[in-house]
DNA sequence: TGCGATTTAATCGCGGGCGATTTAATTTGA
DNA sequence: TCAAATTAAATCGCCCGCGATTAAATCGCA
């Protein structure tokens, strides 16, 4: 496959990319169900995790998300009871999402799960690196390209 | 970040592939919009442009997708008016899927799309392949461990 | 032969995901 | 000052994606 051409070579680029999202989705959601949380949800709770009280377009930003996504998305976390969403008493605009007693606590139950997908991908801990950075990379071109799109 | 543990490499990765697949998706979303197909649909024309006249299943198992997912979105592209539905007259339980002559023409405005998209990732076609690569094993890993569950 | 098991699509309900639009709050600048 | 522009979330309609279930056709085997 050494003279491919480029389109076909995206062809089976985006192929790849679309169907490994889905194989980690499917994944995920089976681990993630006993904690009562979806993939996308999961992500939510990693960064507030790492940094409660965040806006919902912060959110979104990291996550590429929109807010007609979010909205609906961190609702229903909150009626799971994982957050709470409330007006920023600084600028009424914003949406402030934290984190309950609960979805602190999830933490600790989420524990193993990313050992646990790591180690179903059956590939070294240094090939998984080198990949993300590759992928970086490569969201990083696309992203710059649909900003300069509009 | 060398001595990264497997859980928090894992939690970078799976974001990645996340987010790098809505990169993929929104950027396509642009391209296929003047063609009148969405992203999943292109996949589909794709394989038919390839190999016309398959089932249901047999799109379904090379996409990854679920009959519940493609029975709509191939109604859709039926009335789309890019390919017809017809059950199989050896086997009554299947359904053909064929290109009718406005699907099959749309091969050729669909040409200059994957070059598109892969100048657009803004790296040379070598990498790339490479990248598809790794991909490809990450998703057999994930694939065999998700059929391991069942 | 005929009946239970299997296979194939379709259906339903729910949770994403986004573009376009709306509403409300804040900022800007004439 | 105060009206226009901007920003933040929410809402709406549509498309995807899946698990669970259903209906129909076929297969397999006693």
């Amino acid at each position: 496959m050494s003279e491919m051409s480029k389109s076909i070579l995206d062809q089976m680029l985006c192929f790849e990319v679309y169907s490994t999202e889905h194989a980690f989705s499917r994944l995920y959601k089976t681990l993630l169900a006993p904690l009562g949380l979806t993939y996308p949800q999961f992500l939510v709770m990693i960064l507030l995790w790492e940094n409660d009280d965040q806006t919902v377009n912060g959110i979104g930003g990291q996550l590429g998300l929109e807010s007609s996504t979010l909205t609906p998305l961190l609702k229903r976390m909150e009626k799971s009871g994982f957050v709470r969403r409330q007006r920023d008493a600084e600028d009424e605009r914003r949406v402030r999402v934290s984190l309950t007693e609960t979805g602190d606590a999830l933490r600790h139950e989420a524990k193993g799960i990313g050992t646990c997908v790591a180690d179903a991908t059956g590939m070294p801990g240094a090939e998984l690196k080198a990949l993300l950075l590759e992928l970086r990379k490569l969201r990083n071109g696309l992203a710059t390209h649909n900003l300069a799109a509009e």
